[in-house]
DNA sequence: AATGAATGAGTGTTCATTCAT
DNA sequence: TATGAATGAACACTCATTCAT
């Protein structure tokens, strides 16, 4: 029978640590911010010893920076995904309007978002980071709405959930939705498909 | 002749260190974040002994928080200030997009903004500040747009910015400028008056 | 008609400030002891600006002298007192077991007792008013038991005090009694007078 | 021939180092009481890097509370050891006069025994130390006395030897041990030994 | 006489990082 | 390879004391 795991497991070999840490630093960034990270608060979280992470990373700049690589690989992913399914205009509206009122699901995402921004803006490392990332979410946006369309409507999206982060009285769903549908422009052709 | 400026003044009586240690705290906000302020750096900024930074703010976070009310007070006539000669739709989008790609002169605002929505997303205290500005904010614009395109306006707003403050390669303005007419909605009237 | 009084007053003459600000600094003694007395401890608890501490006290260490001081002339006094109505072996042996079982009432004199004996310890000159205190006290046992047993009372009386301080489960009054009246030795004469 | 002890050793291994942190908080208790004592004063006595006692222990007030159950620990031990040769109540007048003229040799002891207790009047933790240590040592006492002697032979123990501690005047070992007596109550037997 | 402003020294504590094992 | 021990630098904050007014 299997033993319980213990809370502090002393394994010698165990390859997914240096991800488990990853995970443990974008953890302790969405609830304390980049501003609050130590070394001791990831090993904890991660229930690893304080020597391991600095083993693993070369510095807390260094853990910093691939942690929001693995978050931007994540996000990326997944945004990519979110698309799949989209087919018509409405599609695509409502695949957006999910991810501005996305409710406390995407509540982490979009908190290591902006940490992310706000830490590329005195990190040349990061900005590398997010101008890709930037980069490629607008490609995606563009396959449904070419590309300058594609630029306003990230800019549009960034905003709204920022705003929504914070409100204490989140926008009616009908309101996101008139807003994303104003910068989509008009619908190109006569049906509902998106006219590519 | 000038005194040459000490680089200590043995001032006892200054009554407006305050507002220079607020100041202070803003800059180093701007160039470190509220990662990376500490008394010391504010001190130093501020051309002031630490023991003086400590007496006049309880706490760093009570500097903080004094601090970031300055900047939205200042921001916030700044902004009214910016629409006073507003009289026809295109002299808002002139406004608007400059507001946008400002350059670095209002790199700072832009900064210490962003700073302020990411400390409040932790602090309950800061959140009441930003709602009120983003209230205020919209307000104004609301003045000639209507409340709904305010809102959708100002996040658009909000999110072109973050990404003029991240980019390498600067949007042109004309783009700016679609985007924000494009949000304006059409012009209600067939004049250029902004129809209210 | 009467202002109330604000919490702040602004008297300018406050002939009896020094005394209450002893006062107030022996109410810190009992409550954060020697160790954690401060100017602005003392001043907050006499409603007086900080300030008026420094005036009237050229450091900590005199204002504490001093408190103390007056901590002993009251005790003296206090002690001296409780005598008066003392005719007989029992009436002594009664007002001593008092002074130990005293309750609530005589901790605070019994708190900043020991706070100024461990004090005295490193201060010669505490250590004079310690020394000075302690003949008093023996002086007035004395009248009642000669000398030899009053050092021996008095160091009994002592060492129960500061167990009834720390003890959770108070000694019964009885045994009080018993120590004390064995300290005492045999009754000198055959009556219950104090055979001096 | 020896190696001259330099200022600061660089001995990365040293397990007994929190032992000898503990020895030397004692050490500035003793000298500084524990309203002086720092976690810099500590370090400096045990001739280890600041950093070395704030990693061994939590915090100042748990560096106090172990440093203070060592010292209970120790004290008992030899307490008790000191009565392993009484045989006949002479043997343990004359112990317990030697705990109460000590002299220098002792008066470290007597020094934490005070602060203790005055420390354990403001933190449950320590009493909860001082009650165990009176509990213990009266036991000790009362193998020789039984319990109700114990208990007054404690408490003027421990008023004589404060008085001993701040006086200047000794008093005269004839003068300690016939208190002692006194205290001890009548022989029981007609012989001299404990009668038991 | 009295006090608010000011400051330098010092406090407990945290932490990134190093290193012996 | 991994980690517990260790350490020096820095931090937020407190405070006795000084001084201009």
């Amino acid at each position: 029978m299997a033993k319980v795991e213990s809370p502090r497991r002393a394994r010698r070999h165990d390859p997914e640590r240096r991800q488990r840490v990853l995970d443990a630093a974008l953890d302790v960034l969405v609830s304390d911010g980049a501003a609050g990270i130590t070394h001791r608060k990831v090993a904890a979280r991660a229930d690893v010893p304080l020597g391991s992470v600095t083993y693993h990373f070369a510095s807390l700049a260094d853990l910093l920076a691939r942690a929001f690589a693995r978050y931007v690989e994540q996000r990326t992913a997944e945004f990519e995904n979110l698309f799949t399914a989209v087919h018509t205009r409405d599609d695509l509206v409502e695949v957006l309007v999910d991810l501005v009122q996305g409710g406390p699901s995407r509540r982490r995402s979009a908190v290591l978002g902006f940490e992310l921004h706000l830490a590329a803006l005195r990190n040349p490392d990061l900005r590398k980071l997010t101008q890709q990332w930037t980069k490629d979410s607008r490609a995606v946006l563009a396959r449904f709405t070419g590309p300058e369309i594609a630029g306003r409507l990230d800019a549009l999206l960034e905003g709204m959930i920022m705003h929504a982060l914070l409100t204490t009285e989140p926008e009616p769903r009908e309101m996101t939705r008139a807003a994303i549908v104003q910068a989509l422009g008009p619908a190109s052709g006569s049906g509902n498909d998106l006219g590519q």
